[in-house]
Parts: structure tokens; sequence; C-alpha cells
DNA sequence: TGTACATCAGTGAACGCGCGTTCACTGATGTAC
DNA sequence: TGTACATCAGTGAACGCGCGTTCACTGATGTAC
């Protein structure tokens, strides 16, 4: 049954992407391992055999989805012009697509209040998430980096991580997409 | 043992707001009925004598939590002036001291990222929830509520949602006060 | 390169535990006359 | 106002269930000679 070195990283990592889509989905607490092993196509007792626990998973979940939303909106940038780069990485956040896209979202709004209750670790690697969130942003607003220009960015990440919170709570739709439109409105005049 | 109908409302009362707290300090899914139970008083098997559910306390936890929040800042407004009314609202929301107040905090921070998976009922009180805190700091904001109030207000909340929800993530202490500081500040400009 | 052995990824059963929910029971409160 | 009975808030035990974690076992991979 041993797996060589090259499936065993490959079957890491896909616990690791599932679970970063699980717990963004239906919550940290409220996913179980077993459901994470299974969707990886395994069984649950392996599960140690990668990690030590389910809070190291958690937190490795969680850089994980950080990684992927800064690329996302690394991507986005790169696709426009210099001056626009801002402006797209507002419009690929601050949008219903990112909103509907909850188990691929940023973790940040996608598990922000069980964040909080995370390990050091956890929490460690959620932080790490929001500054390289706050530098790709700084980046495109402002590159020759006036001092205003990371508080500009710290700013907009926090508006855009609640904007994105809030319309995937709230029951009325059109009043979701308003929330998110509005919000976009006023960070592109930052 | 039955208890005068009195009684048996300030019971009802008391589990809601114990919930609204443990539900904040440690999540909705990680705290236990029994948990609020006790710490009201009262043994577990008696919390059907008063709810059809767990999710119906969460919904009416998250209700009171919106009340409490919402009448903090009402209280906050009408100790300034008019004018500085929005600021004073700002003030007290986007601080350390909310920040490090979780139990008797905002819900739409405490519990953001949880409420999204609640039920239809949770998610109104919610809802309700955020339509009311716009509606205190639009009045705020501009009085006479020209057309463009309603969506500062929106993006102040939102904004403000965010920065508590960050603040309590980072490990950086001197990063969590510098996010609520520089958020503050931009909300002070709007 | 081939052989012998150690390692360990994955399985499946089991652990103790706490979960949300139900229920028979108690006895004080509320109601009807 | 007083009495007889119905109601029901709260208790404590029990329900089935899924949780995170552990473990003996299997057999393919990795390593040492």
């Amino acid at each position: 049954m041993r797996k060589s070195r090259v499936e065993t990283a490959e079957t890491r990592q896909r616990i690791v992407d599932v679970a970063a889509r699980k717990f963004q989905l239906n919550g940290i607490s409220a996913t179980g391992l077993a459901d994470v092993m299974s969707e990886a196509g395994l069984t649950h007792g392996g599960f140690y055999r990668h990690f030590e626990s389910k809070d190291q998973l958690v937190a490795e979940a969680c850089a994980t989805a950080a990684t992927n939303i800064v690329a996302t909106l690394e991507e986005a940038a790169s696709d426009s012009d210099v001056e626009e780069g801002f402006r797209a990485i507002v419009e690929r956040y601050v949008s219903t697509g990112h909103r509907d896209n909850v188990s691929g979202g940023c973790p940040l709004a996608g598990m922000g209040s069980e964040l909080s209750h995370g390990d050091e670790n956890t929490r460690a690697a959620a932080s790490q998430g929001f500054r390289d969130l706050v530098e790709v942003v700084a980046k495109r607003l402002d590159p020759q980096r006036s001092e205003a220009t990371e508080s500009k960015a710290v700013f907009a990440v926090t508006a855009m991580i609640g904007a994105i919170t809030m319309s995937r709570i709230l029951t009325d739709s059109d009043a979701s997409a308003s929330v998110l439109q509005q919000v976009k409105q006023h960070l592109d005049a930052i």
C-alpha cells in the first residue's frame, strides 16, 4: 500500500486543496476530517500520515487559499494597464463572481470569523495572507509608493473583505449585489 | 418546578443573551447548547421548552447582538454634536475596545463567516442588523440625506466590519491596532 | 543490477467524547368553577 | 376567595450520531549491501 514520494506529496496537496474548499464552503468547525478525506479519495484513517492535527490542516488550507486569491488578483492586474491595475483587482475581488465562488475565494472573507478562533499557526497564515493582499493592492495603487499608499491599501482590503462577507450574508440578492456595486464605486475613487 | 410567566420570559432572554456572547466568543458551531444552558444556570434538557432548535437560537442571538451594537453606536453618536456623530460612531466601532470585546461586539464581525452558512431566519436577522447599522451611520453622515448618503454608509459599514474582523485575526498586535487606526482615518475623510 | 529488509501510505475498526434532540417525571404556576 | 385540576418549566437520563484521534495490519516503495 505504500505510495511513492511523488504520489505522497500529491496526496498531501490534494487533501489541503479539498480542505481549503470545504472549510470555506461549510465552515471550519462544521467540516469533518472524514468529509475532507473522502472527497480526496481516501479513508479518514490515513489523515495522520500527513498531518499532526486538524489545526495544522486548517493553517495550511488557509495559507493555500490565500495564495490562490493573491494569484488571481495578480493575474487580474497583469491583464490590464499599469494604471488600471487597482481597478482590475477591485473588479475581480468585489464581484458577484467572487461572492458566489465561496470555495475558491478569499479565506479572510470565507472563514473570517472562524480564523480569529484559530491557533497561532492558523492566525499567522491568515496574517501573511492579509499582508500579501495589501502588498498586491499597494503595488497597483502606486508603484512609487508614497507614504500613504500602504494605508490606502489596508483600507481598501478591509473594505473588500467586509463587502464579500456581507454580500454572502444578505438574504436579498439585489441588496447583496448593490453592496458590492457601492463598495466598488467608492474604492475606485480612493 | 413550573416557573411563572415572568420568570419564563426572563429565562428565555437570559439564554439568548448567553448564546449571543458565546457564539461570538467561540464560534457558532463550536458552541454547544449544554455550554449555553449551563452558563444560563440551567440543565440542557430544558432548552426545548424555549426554542424549537439550535438554529432558532442562533437567529435570535444574532438579532439581539445586532440590536445591542446598534444601541451602542446610537449612544456614542448622541453623546456628541450632530456634526460629529459619524466620527463618534467610527471611533466607537473601529476601536481596540470593540476588537477586544468579542462577546459584546458586532455579530456581523464576530460571526460573519458563520452567518453566511446560517438558515434563512438567521441570515434575515443578520440582514436586518446590517440595514440598521447602515441606517444609524447614514443618519449621522447626512441628516439631509442626499442620494449618495446611503451609498457612503454602506461603504463605511462594510469597511468597519472588515476592519474589526481582520484586527481580530492578525497575530501582530501592533499591526492589528494599525489596521484599525488606518481604517478610522480613511473613514473620517469620507 | 539483484536481493533482503526496513519503511511507511493507506485501510478499516475502534477509542472516548460531546453533539442536538427526546422523553418520563416533578412540582409549582395558572385556570376554571 | 377557595378548591381541584391542567399546564408546563426545568431536571436528568437516554437516543443515535459524528467528531478527532489511535492503532494493528497490509503490501508497495525505498534503502543497504
